[in-house]
DNA sequence: ACCTGAACACCGTTCAAGT
DNA sequence: ACCTGAACACCGTTCAAGT
C-alpha cells in the first residue's frame, strides 16, 4: 500500500561507537527492519502464543518504541502474515530423493508441511485466515507440479490439491488443539466418564486419550492418495 | 467453577406490570439468562464475526449493563464455548434413512456437520480451540457407533474417527476462509498472475479461483471411507 | 528516512456496592 | 439472587512532532 520499503538500508554506515548515555540500553540494538521484526514476532509467538503477540510487547522485545514498528509494517495483520510465511519455508526433498518416486515426494512434502506447523503451534490455526505468502504458494506450486507429473489429469488437479491441503490442515490443527497437558487430557476424559451413559462408545474407545496422531495422519493420507492418484 | 447456576429460576414470578419509568426502555426486556445470552451471542457472531463479539456489545444487545453477564457466565471464553455448541446440534438422519445403510448415514452426518458450520462461518475456525460441548460429543458418539456397527474394528476406530474429523474440519475451515468476495478472489489470482513465472502450475490451473468445494469435499470423503472401512 | 510520546477509542474483568 | 458503575490494566492505531 504505502511507499515504505525496507530493502537497501542495511549498510548501517559506520556509527562511530555511540557513547552510551545514562539510562539508555548499553548495547544499542541494531536498527529496526522488517526482518528483525518478523524474526522477533516468531520468537514471541513461539513463546507466548497468538494472544501473546502485541504490538507493544513486540516493540519492547525489539528495544524500540511501540509506534516505530508502523514505519516498517502496515499493521498487526501484516505482522501475522509475515510471521506465518516465514515459518513455512520449504527446503525441498531430502538427499535420498529421486529414488523414491512421486508418491514418496508427495508424502515427504506433506509431512514436512505438517512438521513445520507443529514446530510453531500457533501457525496452523492462523494459516487459514491469512494471506498466502510466497512460501505457502511455493509449497502449493511444488505439490501441484508433482501431482501433475504423477499423472493426475488437469481437470482433477485442483480437487486433489485441496483435498490434501484440507486434510493436512485439519490434522495439524486438531493435533495442536488436543496437545493439552496430561492433566487437561485426563480431566476431559474424566468429564466424559461421568457422562458415560450418554457417550458410551467414545468413552469405551478412550477417543480423547490414546491417539497415535502421527500414525493416523499417515494412514488417512495414504487412503487419500490411493483415491486421488491414478494407477 | 463458581456456584453460579441458571437452571431453575425461570418462574420469573408475577412481575405486576412494571410501570415504565422515563429514560428506561419502554418494553422491558425479559430477564437475563444463559439461554438468552447464548442466543444473542450467536446472532452477534453471525452478524459481525468473531471479532465482533464483545462482552460490552453483547450486553448492549441484551439491554443490560456489561457486567451483568458475569453473573450468568464465567467469562468470554465460556460464551464462545456455549455459542459454538449451540450451533452444532444434530437432528439425526433424515426420514428416508434406514434404507441407505451405514455409509449413507455417515456421509449424511458429516455433510450435515459441515453444513452446520458453514451456516455460521465463525464456528469452524473456532471449534478446534474450544472445549467439546455435549452436541459435539453427541456427534462424535453417533459417528463412532455407526462406524462400529459398520464393522470397523475397535483398534481402528479412533484413527478412523479422527481422520474423518480432521478432513471435515480442514475442508470447512478452508472453505470458509476462501469464501472471499469476488473482488478479493480476483485480486488474489491477479497477484498470482503477476508472479506466474514463479508459480506456473497453480497459475495455469487457476487454483485460487474455480473450485467446486462441495464436489471436492464429497470426493475426498469417499476416498477416505473407501480406505477406512471394511468391505 | 526513521523514530517517538501523547492521545483516542476501545477491550476483559475485579470490586465494592446497590436492590 | 441478580444487576450495576467506576476503575484498572491493558489493547491497536492516528497524529503531530522530533531528528
Amino acid at each position: 500500500m504505502a511507499a515504505k520499503r525496507s530493502g537497501a538500508q542495511n549498510k548501517r554506515s559506520q556509527r562511530k561507537s555511540v557513547s552510551p548515555q545514562a539510562g539508555q540500553a548499553l548495547r544499542s540494538e541494531p536498527p529496526l527492519s522488517r526482518e528483525r521484526i518478523v524474526a522477533t514476532a516468531v520468537e514471541l509467538l513461539d513463546a507466548e502464543g497468538v494472544d501473546g503477540l502485541t504490538m507493544r510487547r513486540l516493540a519492547d522485545c525489539l528495544g524500540s518504541g511501540a509506534m516505530s514498528l508502523y514505519w516498517h509494517v502496515d499493521n498487526k495483520e501484516e505482522v501475522f502474515d509475515l510471521a506465518l510465511d516465514a515459518v513455512l519455508e520449504y527446503r525441498g526433498p531430502p538427499q535420498t530423493a529421486g529414488s523414491q518416486g512421486w508418491r514418496g515426494e508427495v508424502v515427504h512434502m506433506l509431512e514436512d508441511w505438517r512438521a513445520s506447523m507443529l514446530r510453531h503451534p500457533w501457525s496452523a490455526s492462523l494459516l487459514p485466515r491469512r494471506a498466502l505468502g510466497p512460501n505457502i504458494l511455493g509449497r502449493l506450486e511444488m505439490l501441484s507440479k508433482t501431482l501433475s507429473r504423477a499423472g493426475v489429469a488437469d481437470a482433477d488437479l485442483n480437487a486433489a490439491i485441496w483435498s490434501l491441503w484440507n486434510y493436512v490442515m485439519g490434522a495439524t490443527i486438531t493435533r495442536v488443539s488436543f496437545d493439552l497437558s496430561d492433566e487437561d487430557m485426563a480431566a476431559a476424559q474424566q468429564r466424559l466418564t461421568g457422562l458415560s451413559e450418554r457417550y458410551p462408545t467414545i468413552e469405551r474407545s478412550r477417543l480423547l486419550l490414546d491417539n497415535d496422531w502421527d500414525g493416523a495422519f499417515r494412514k488417512g493420507l495414504d487412503f487419500l492418495l490411493d483415491g486421488l492418484t491414478p494407477g
